[in-house]
DNA sequence: ACAACCGACTTTTTT
DNA sequence: AGTCGGTTGT
């Protein structure tokens, strides 16, 4: 199965005939600092693996490459490139994965030296929040002035620059010095909790290659080569870390896409790539244009959007390939329709495209809002998908409950997690619990362990001191167990002696079962993981533990579990779209403030990162993109009124489907025909007045084992018909090409 | 300590 | 609109 054998040396490696010259050369120049500006579909995934198996082919011991992706998924996906050249003996020790994940990995190595254990919690989002509202109300700082949210995000971006409290410490205004002691608080509470959030990964990192010059040197040695994909999406941190990184030996290879930069409001900076040549004056700098992915019309209104920004580095993508269909702008009145007016196309493009499937195509809009009807109208229609984002299975409430009892386990001082198990538990309340904190810090123990001493303290009820007195025996038996019984069996018998589940059950609410339903499908995720030994194979992986099952939960995205094998729609966000490509295309909410989004504060910079965004969501498509509207949405629980996006007027209208094309497409409803209000535009789809949609119930004049006869397919038997009103189909076995499954509403059926 | 009610906030995107 | 956290009354 290997590309290559290693004795036959003399022979040039058959995997580089695969590339173009501009591949060839990103590939072979393995030495020195690298630029690759890659546009989209131009074969970048495919570089960058052969990139890292050329370094194996050349004697690189893999364990020295390490290859920093956007995500889980993507270098997982790289791996198996890799995997599929060299082996999986020798990808499987090339360090690749995020930021995130690889550093945490190598942090855990070297915890103490920078005042962590090595079971340090990760906290999200939610957990920094909920840490920082109390923090707001020990310092009696009303949050209606300033949310925890706020000073979340204030926080996070002084970390992004690299900032602690006590640069801010100067300034004297009044508000400055409420956020520099939040700040401080909040630091140290982390630090007492053995816990990280997103941003100290990366800052702990530096701090460690800064910590002695032994500590970078051997870091420097560890990792001869470094890659970054999606440099464009780094951020300070990123950017210094791994600057650092390759100070010695230079040899770093970055790959981005500056018209693709669409993460800068999280604090991704996009000089890192601009300025890459600025930092390596000798850097390489390699071009990859051709893509490979899209059509000339889809490449053509990619290229035309792009260069309505100004501040965009020059690129114009050409392909080879052919010209595809027109694009299909299609308006409708409300966003309900505009998401049947999706499910209908997709109806009608599966029955009459033999060769695509429902996992060849994607829904993408801008804001998760959005994906709630969308969801709705599939699931009416009896079309499978897989949603991304909104609420994820990991992030639901249930489950953060359980994995804050698990962590309690690995992690004693994670007071985060151990307050959130407080409020799930009957008898523990807000009073005593505040007077055990105190017992707690008076002695200087963790919190859990002050539980166990509960009966020494005054004033707790008896109810409140069993309760506490439980809690900490359960913790402190099951963290026993961990050394002496398989994990699985510790996590299962551990969750149910919680009692956590008598939440959940005894209740015949719709939503309580359901919620008990998704800790089953957890637990039962958990014990796989626990009891399956291919995840020791790994050279650097250990047994599959809880901690690490904690580990790797805490740093895994939505996007990374997404199943592109299952023959489902992908419904997702435009961000979440990044780097996966689909045959069929719908960008759904074209409308001005939706997308471009915009909010009082948005700057013209904020267009051009949203037109980045419209960039990137074009080239997803391979071969048909749907782009379409609604003048009116629900938007906050009531409607809103939108003109169409500005963006739509930059794609040129020739790549748009002409409205002729589409005039007569309807034959069994054009009794009901009216005039239509059309837009002054061309190029709209015509569309079906919709207060006609009512009159489409009707289809009854069909019935099953009817001769009918079809403009193209000929004549037929009716031998089914399935669903109802604007989704009816029919399945007609035709003489000529046998059996079609077509929709009620657009087939063209005439009764024989 | 807990249940029932209330009001604020969400909806930009996420490691 | 729906969720979540906080408040109030028992």
């Amino acid at each position: 199965m290997m590309l290559f054998n290693e004795a036959d040396t003399n022979k040039e490696p058959s995997y580089l005939e695969l590339l173009n010259p501009a591949q060839r050369t990103a590939v072979e120049t393995t030495e020195g600092p690298v630029l690759i500006i890659a546009g989209a579909g131009s074969g970048k995934t495919r570089v960058l693996a052969y990139r890292v198996a050329h370094l194996i082919y050349q004697g690189v011991p893999p364990r020295s490459i390490l290859a920093l992706t956007f995500t889980n998924k993507a270098a997982t996906e790289m791996k198996e490139r890799i995997s599929a050249i060299v082996g999986d003996d020798k990808s499987s020790m090339v360090w690749a994965g995020t930021f995130h994940s690889i550093f945490a990995r190598l942090l855990r190595q070297v915890a103490s030296s920078l005042g962590y254990t090595s079971s340090f919690s990760i906290y999200d989002t939610e957990d920094s929040t909920s840490l920082l509202r109390k923090i707001l109300v020990d310092f009696q700082i009303d949050p209606k002035t300033s949310s925890p949210k706020s000073f979340l995000h204030g926080i996070s971006k002084a970390k992004n620059e690299l900032k602690s409290w006590q640069d801010f410490a100067d300034d004297t205004s009044p508000q400055m010095k409420v956020f520099v002691s939040v700040y401080k608080e909040y630091e140290q509470r982390l630090r007492a909790y053995n816990a990280m959030d997103f941003d100290d990964i990366l800052i702990n990192m530096i701090r460690f290659l800064q910590l002695s010059p032994q500590t970078l040197e051997f870091m420097q040695q560890r990792f001869q080569y470094i890659l970054i994909d999606e440099y464009q999406d780094t951020n300070r941190s990123q950017y210094i870390s791994t600057k650092l990184m390759a100070e010695a030996h230079k040899n770093i290879c970055v790959v981005g896409d500056d018209a693709q930069s669409i993460y800068a409001w999280r604090g991704a900076d996009i000089r890192n790539i601009l300025e890459f040549q600025k930092d390596y004056p000798d850097a390489l700098a390699v071009r990859l244009e051709q893509n490979y992915r899209s059509t000339k019309t889809i490449l053509n209104a990619a290229n035309a959007v792009i260069a309505h920004n100004t501040h965009q580095l020059k690129k114009e993508l050409f392909t080879e390939n052919p010209e595809g269909p027109a694009i299909t702008l299609m308006e409708t009145q409300v966003d309900r329709v505009e998401a049947e007016r999706i499910c209908q196309r997709i109806l009608i493009d599966t029955s009459t495209r033999g060769d695509l499937q429902l996992k060849d195509i994607a829904i993408l809009y801008r804001t998760n809002a959005q994906s709630q009807i969308i969801e709705d109208t599939l699931r009416k229609n009896n079309l499978k998908y897989t949603i991304i984002g909104g609420m994820s299975f990991y992030k639901r409430k249930e489950i953060k409950d359980i994995l804050a009892y698990l962590k309690l386990l690995i992690n004693p001082s994670d007071q985060e997690s151990l307050s959130r198990v407080c409020d799930l538990t009957t008898g523990i309340g807000k009073t005593s619990l505040m007077k055990v904190e105190v017992y707690a810090k008076m002695n200087r123990i963790d919190l859990i362990e002050a539980f166990s001493q509960v009966h020494e303290i005054d004033g707790i009820t008896k109810k409140a001191a069993d309760a506490m007195m439980q809690l900490a025996t359960l913790v402190e038996d099951n963290k026993f167990r961990l050394d002496h019984e398989p994990h699985a069996d510790v996590a299962i018998s551990y969750i149910e002696q919680s009692n956590y589940l008598k939440l959940y059950s005894n209740t015949d609410d719709e939503d309580m079962q359901d919620r008990l339903r998704n800790i089953e499908t957890f637990v039962e995720n958990l014990r796989i993981y626990l009891e399956n030994e291919e995840n020791i194979n790994q050279e650097d992986a250990t047994k599959p533990t809880i901690q690490e099952y904690l580990h790797q939960m805490a740093l895994i995205s939505d996007i990374d579990t997404l199943d592109l094998n299952a023959d489902r729609i992908s419904v997702m966000t435009l961000h979440s779209a990044k780097g996966l490509e689909f045959d069929t295309v719908f960008l759904a909410g074209l409308e001005d403030g939706l997308f471009p989004l915009t909010r009082e504060t948005s700057t013209k910079k904020d267009k051009e990162e949203e037109r980045r965004l419209f960039y990137v969501g074009i080239t997803r498509a391979k071969k048909k993109l749907y782009i379409s509207y609604a003048k009116q949405r629900m938007r906050y629980g009531y409607s809103t009124f939108s003109a169409p996006s500005p963006f739509l007027a930059e794609i040129p209208e020739e790549l748009f489907e002409q409205r002729h094309s589409l005039t007569n497409s309807r034959t069994v409803n054009s009794q009901v025909k009216k005039p239509t209000t059309m837009t002054s535009t061309s190029y709209f789809q015509n569309e079906m007045p919709e207060e006609n949609y009512s009159q489409l119930e009707e289809h009854s004049m069909y019935t099953v084992g009817m001769m009918v006869r079809h403009r193209s397919f000929g004549e037929g038997k009716i031998i089914r018909i399935s669903g109802g009103g604007e989704s009816a189909q029919v399945e007609v076995t035709f003489r000529s090409v046998g059996q079609k499954k077509l929709m009620l509403k657009f087939a063209k059926l005439e009764i024989i």
